[in-house]
RNA sequence: GUGGUUGUAGCUCAGCUGGUUAGAGCGUCGGUUUGUGGUACCGAAAGUCGCCGGUUCGAACCCGGUCUUCCACCCCA
């Protein structure tokens, strides 16, 4: 055998199997984001760089994958930048397309573009898969499907209450029970922040307050000192770390803690907008949590924070995540256009329904008859038949060789076709049909008509 | 991007401190007399031991590099 070819790190096949399971995912995600108002629109797999460049930050940057440039891409190329081997500044000469990093800058694009043509509020989702340089882990790919919904041109935050059920009636659907919508509030953390003494130190400050669960609450307080932030000011927290209770409870502790920052307060009566609409209204089968530590988010989140988690007891980084952007177009030209939206990640999902064994056993996409091939007349007359089914919307096919009836129905067999039809010597003298359920064993001779309504 | 980890037939894995023709189970294919599967029995094919280089009389095993896998950072879906 010659050297066996490969796929680059990070990617994967999907054979039939596991496409009948994503597209069971993708329909359920997509009949709830239909049933919300929301308008599927595409955008292209790769955007111009600077569309991309610089919106996820330093880190998002690098994570990029660019398109190197058709042609001589070299000659344009700086003498400096090359001789110096100076990457990040040698990139815009060689690479002017890059693959879409997320869903959410392009949409943004997409509505300045578009502005014109767009009714507000734009209710649009989105379905298609984005491409991060990111070194692989388990439920980490390179090549990843998101699917988005988001709204913009409304400030209201019955858009939050409503994708927090949208949440819960998707996850509902595909049966996976006991996710943990996480929430939190931006202008919670920039409130705490200037409470204590930290305003011009939000992201060092959130960054190490995201991990308080992950590395104990000294660790955190360690972190925060090293960056700056003064121990007067992280004394100020200490209510912070031992919050506990419910919704109630916790909006009750944050409140004294945050008396006298203006936009903290307004975080928390958002938050307390929408854990009233979504108690008033109730959700199904997840759980809305407030997480203050919750600050992960790319750097334009303004308002709500979302982040949803597995099920407990499933090793799996978040499955879903959104929140609220007051002015993510602001950075095309178009001003005071807020945004809000969330997104599944449908590969993860895909992975904890599989680990649960959540995927229903009826998804197949088998053909529904197969026909036992014995010879030239016989498989006249099957084709025939089988012709007439397909009108009938039943799918079907013949075995395309005459091999032992043995090799064709362990074909069968293994394809987990349900029925299968014998037309041999008799048969075709009969102008009859032996159909045989494969699961049954049972079967029985009948004329084409009765065929067709028993496979209806 | 940093540190670690993995890689042997299609799949899951054995292979003792380097020693002669690299094994098993499952799967695949063929057969158990030619119109009946998921069971049983018999038989066969299939591996430049991830790739490249080095050490050695000799390497799947030791060393270096590289790719891949997974993990922890980082970041995120």
């Amino acid at each position: 055998m010659a050297q066996k070819p490969s796929i680059p790190k990070g990617t994967r096949d999907f054979n039939p199997q596991d496409v009948a399971k994503r597209n069971y995912i993708f329909s359920t995600i997509r009949s709830a984001f239909e049933t919300f108002g929301f308008q599927p629109i595409e955008t292209p797999s790769f955007e111009n760089s600077s569309t991309l460049m610089g919106k996820y930050g330093e880190e998002g940057d690098r994570l990029i994958f660019k398109i190197l440039n058709s042609g001589d891409y070299l000659s344009k190329v700086d003498n400096k930048y090359y001789l110096d081997k100076n990457s990040s500044m040698l990139t815009p000469y060689i690479s002017e397309k890059a693959l879409r990093y997320d869903l959410t800058v392009p949409f943004a694009r997409y509505v300045v573009q578009h502005q014109n043509e767009i009714d507000f509020p734009f209710k649009r989702y989105q379905i298609q898969p984005v491409w991060r340089a990111d070194r692989p882990q388990k439920g980490r790919f390179r090549e990843f499907y998101q699917c988005d919904a988001d709204v913009v041109g409304s400030n209201s935050l019955w858009q939050e209450v409503e994708f927090v059920q949208l949440y819960d009636a998707v996850f509902t659907a595909l049966g996976l029970h006991g996710v943990t919508i996480k929430i939190n509030n931006r202008k919670i953390l920039s409130g705490i922040a200037e409470v204590i003494g930290a305003q011009d130190k939000l992201i060092d400050f959130t960054v190490a307050l995201d991990k308080l669960d992950k590395i104990g609450e000294e660790k955190v307080k360690e972190e925060m000192l090293g960056k700056g932030i003064p121990q007067s000011g992280i004394d100020k927290l200490q209510p912070l770390f031992s919050l506990s209770g419910d919704f109630g409870a916790q909006v009750t502790e944050l409140k004294s803690i945050l008396e006298t920052s203006e936009e903290g307060r307004q975080g928390i009566e958002e938050l307390e907008f929408i854990n009233k609409g979504i108690e008033a209204l109730g959700l199904k089968t997840a759980t809305l949590q407030l997480d203050v530590t919750l600050a992960r988010g790319l750097n334009y989140y303004t308002g709500a924070i979302f982040e949803v988690a597995a099920p407990e007891g499933v090793k799996m980084g978040s499955i879903g995540g959104g929140g609220r952007y007051d002015d993510l177009t602001g950075i095309f030209g178009l001003k005071d256009m807020s945004g809000v939206g969330i997104s599944f990640g449908l590969d993860r999902i895909a992975l904890v329904l599989e680990q649960l064994n959540l995927f229903p056993e009826t998804i197949t996409n088998t053909v529904k008859v197969m026909f036992i091939n014995f010879g030239e007349a016989e498989g006249m007359a099957s084709m025939k038949a089988i012709k007439v089914l397909r009108e009938n919307d039943i799918s079907a096919e013949l075995f395309p060789d005459k091999k032992k009836t043995v090799k064709q129905f362990n074909y069968a067999n293994k394809r987990n076709i349900p029925f299968v039809v014998l037309v041999g010597e008799s048969e075709l003298a009969d102008n009859t049909y032996t159909l045989k359920n494969m699961a049954s064993s049972a079967q029985e001779t009948i004329t084409l008509d009765t065929l067709i309504s028993a496979l209806k």
